[in-house]
DNA sequence: AATCGGTTTCAAACCGCTTTGGATGCCTCA
DNA sequence: TGAGGCATCCAAAGCGGTTTGAAACCGATT
């Protein structure tokens, strides 16, 4: 016997295949890499560089090795891979709530669907940690130290967002979705063109005659709603237009925070025509306020919203009900994550970045100025 | 030189606190177990109880590795933690993503920063996965095979949900968000008491004199669907009053969908004079076809709907525009959270069921009927 | 027949923590 | 004085993989 073989033979062999039921095959063990190289007969360095891809195995060998692992459903145990490569394969996404006003960014959801497909098909785990924004620094140092995430997705950046610096001091792979307006050093991102989206939407406006046209913002310390809001004024500049700030709110995206600033704008002496809105959610409180002033939408005064195709608030279902700038906060995901893995892996060099240009959509809001 | 001391002392101690810039401390390498353990002269065992609390040591000496620990910022690897102990200090959600209508279920954002709460504060991390429901099976024997959660959360829950008997027999903790309608075996659950909200809801419209009740629903093979159209369907029994299949609506629950379903009722010969509605959402929709068709909420028709105090969609600000069955989907992740990790922990013996009860708001969408 | 290079396989160290099964020292009590 | 008990602490064996450095094998070349 040459001293190769035998040597795992020797040890106890009590787990075999149970035969329990018609279709199910059960084993009296855990299978792990030890126990499958013992049946096979090899050595556990082979069996693992045989299922990893290595090069330096026969491939008779390691097709065996493939057989044997699907017969007895081995599956490697992911904590003990984590331990042994210093990887964690996984990913970290940090919600930040806000303390005041409790939200939870309702685009989140959407998002965390399109990140979690391009995860599973890579293997990775996402994980999230929801933190009161307070001690977001706390959080992001304790997933570093503690060595649970390989990356991390920063949500909804803010003006001169603290956590920029952090990451990157920390070196720490992330992704951004969104932009900081004012960072110092270049980072990854994915975002909407937020500015030309709101410029465009604004331009359309202004072609369809309009010349009062508002704008109903997000709160103004979240980077996109800077951007919107200067897209807006920079068509309007365009057009001579001077900004009236009587027909320019910013507040929480919801119904109601719509409903009331369209509320306030149509009490006004000299109303605006035409309203540019930060959300479908937003735009659907202005329908409201214009609907219940006895206007029609559309007709009386037209209404332009950005739609982050959320899927639980459709635009419509065959024919869009907004005239809006669509962008899929879903693809956004996907590409956010794809970015992230590919930064992670070591492939690409330095920061990427991707603009994700947003589509307008004609839909039934909108309709030319009349006197 | 006893035999004790010293051993660990043989070796590089090429780990020293590197002072950079004021109010730095950096580590020339990082800290670990062995690390911390020599630097204290002690062994890896004592410190590790140490810090674990454990009783064998004594309290000067436990005294001194938390000084030790905190000064060095030693912060134990997750990973090794996890392989040592075989527990994952994780749980999965899984969120199906229904493959025909590709909608998120929009309760899930406050779900999870409800049940984030508690796994942060007790040290777990939430894992999610997104997962189409076309192969949920095989996502969740994964997550059981590769060991990395401890428990699973199960989200939206259908009518006779498989994944009910499945994770009983793979033995994996797991807490139902919901009920499973016709699951043979018991099971631990959080759920509103969707029931008795909605005949609530019916009765409190039938005081106020309505007879022709209407109900905009969600789809009915979600348990809680079925659950409320019961309980409507029990007020209605207990005054006498008929079933009119014509006034029940069942769709997705969208703005839209809420809106066609109201369009439809009131383009009837005999409009029903209130509703019932399963969320804001739908809510905002039948407010729409209401005010539409020149209505007056709350005069001219009563709605009453169920409110999931979704963060990004409060009904009202200080007075609630809708009436409503209050029942926070943040709290019941915080719960089912709980419960989740003290079965993990076994502290909890058999299946435990918890069922919260919704609050009635009076809001203004209600009046009484008149003719 | 000895040497050599390339292919294939293996033993053992390692990742960083937990935990078992002793040791050691000290105090107490017979 | 020695046995017994208690409080502390330690060495080493794990957890289940990956990875390094070396050895075995084989055919080809000297």
């Amino acid at each position: 016997m040459s001293p190769r073989s035998g040597v795992y033979m020797s040890l106890t062999l009590r787990c075999d295949v149970v035969s329990v039921g018609p279709n199910l095959k059960r084993f009296g063990c855990k299978m792990n890499l030890k126990e499958l190289a013992r049946k096979l007969d090899l050595s556990p360095t082979t069996v693992s560089r045989a299922l990893n891809g290595y090069p330096e195995v026969n491939e008779a060998t390691r097709e065996r090795v493939a057989a044997a692992a699907r017969r007895y459903n081995y599956q490697p145990n992911t904590r003990a891979i984590r331990l042994a490569t210093g990887r964690a394969m996984a990913v970290g996404h940090v919600i930040p709530l806000t303390t005041r006003h409790e939200i939870v960014n309702p685009v989140f959801a959407d998002f965390i669907a399109g990140a979690g497909e391009t995860y599973s098909r890579n293997g990775y785990d996402m994980l999230l940690s929801v933190v009161p924004d307070d001690n977001e620094e706390r959080a992001y140092r304790e997933l570093k130290s503690r060595g649970t995430v390989d990356g991390v997705i920063v949500h909804a950046p803010r003006m001169d967002d603290p956590r920029i610096p952090l990451l990157t001091e920390m070196r720490v792979p992330f992704v951004v979705h969104g932009r900081a307006t004012g960072a110092a050093l270049p980072y990854s991102w994915v975002d909407v063109n937020n500015r030309r989206a709101f410029k465009r939407a604004t331009e359309f406006l202004i072609d369809l005659g309009h010349r009062r046209i508002g704008l109903v913002n997000g709160l103004e310390f979240m980077d996109f709603a800077i951007r919107r809001r200067s897209g807006y004024e920079d068509a309007l500049g365009a057009a001579d237009i001077a900004v009236d700030p009587s027909i320019l709110a910013s507040d929480e995206m919801t119904e109601t925070a719509g409903f009331r600033a369209m509320q306030t704008m149509l009490a006004l002496p000299v109303p605006p025509s035409a309203i540019v809105v930060s959300s479908m959610l937003m735009a659907l409180g202005v329908r409201r306020a214009i609907e219940q002033n006895g206007l029609k939408l559309g007709r009386d005064i037209s209404v332009i919203t950005h739609d982050d195709e959320l899927s639980y608030l459709r635009n419509g279902d065959d024919v869009p009900i907004f005239t809006a700038t669509r962008s899929s906060v879903r693809e956004a995901g996907r590409q956010a994550a794809d970015m992230l893995l590919s930064i992670i892996s070591g492939k690409a060099a330095g920061p990427i970045e991707r603009l994700l240009e947003a589509e307008l959509i004609i839909g039934q809001s909108t309709g030319p100025f009349k006197g």
